[in-house]
DNA sequence: GGCATCTACTTTACGATGCAAAGTTTGAGT
DNA sequence: ACTCAAACTTTGCATCGTAAAGTAGATGCC
């Protein structure tokens, strides 16, 4: 017999969909829906601390998906990006991010300590082992 | 010249480890910190909405990590393998959370309405097309 | 003019990895 | 003995993230 609380899915977050859950198009969407009027390319691949080519190819993910509009034209004769959240991106993006604060306090609530949390996420990251 | 607001890895999210970000072991971390007593095997695949060589998979990599503790014995003469988070992993899975919820922070200042997320995150969940 | 360099991407290639399906082992039921 | 089921583990494939290499055009320098 299965613990009364371990409810089947409990945890199982459907709505984290990988195509936004991915850390880089995650860093993507997140850089967009904080500039609504767009973003060119090399200040999105600043931001976001990505290399060209992997860029390149989350953006190609995420416009195939219909979840961003890339506007492909010139700016002092230099080819210029500017990437946008189209409105199917920024609904879908929001979903997401309403599972993500389920997350958070669902696992907040279990630790039991919400203040732990604030407390080590002020610190440096230890080196991975 | 880079918009102002272009810093240099802004939402870069380097705290996303990947061991930890996955959508599987996500859900599975956030049982175990639900459940500081620890979750058998059988409990953990239906919580998490998990196939057996999934979690089998899962638990194989966060083990390794030392993130979380296998406890192999016998319950009635059945195998029974009881799950539980190291502090270690208990703490990472702590650091993570707290990057978790700076990009929720982001992302609801950048969509700057809150009230949709809480919104659109009552719904169902459209097919993903 | 020619050559190197820079920016702004795109393409390629490979290694990692998530996931499903099949396999294993032990036990209970008939 | 035979079947079915539970509790995992192993295998294999196909997807995917990422780094490295490639392309194209503009600019600077001599």
């Amino acid at each position: 017999m299965p613990l009364p609380e371990t409810i089947d899915g409990r945890f199982s977050y459907e709505g984290l969909d990988r195509l936004i859950h991915e850390k880089a198009r995650l860093s993507v969407l997140t850089s967009l829906v904080a500039h609504p009027k767009g973003l060119a390319f090399p200040d999105l691949r600043r931001l976001c601390g990505l290399t060209d080519g992997n860029l390149s190819r989350h953006l190609a993910v995420l416009q195939e998906a219909e979840f961003v509009d890339l506007e492909k034209g010139y700016d002092q004769n230099r080819p210029q990006t500017i990437c946008r959240l189209t409105p199917k991106g920024r609904t879908r993006f929001l979903q997401y991010l309403g599972v993500l604060e389920q997350v958070v306090r669902d696992a907040a609530k279990g630790a039991g300590k919400s203040a732990e949390i604030a407390r080590v996420m002020t610190g440096p990251f230890p080196e991975p082992t």
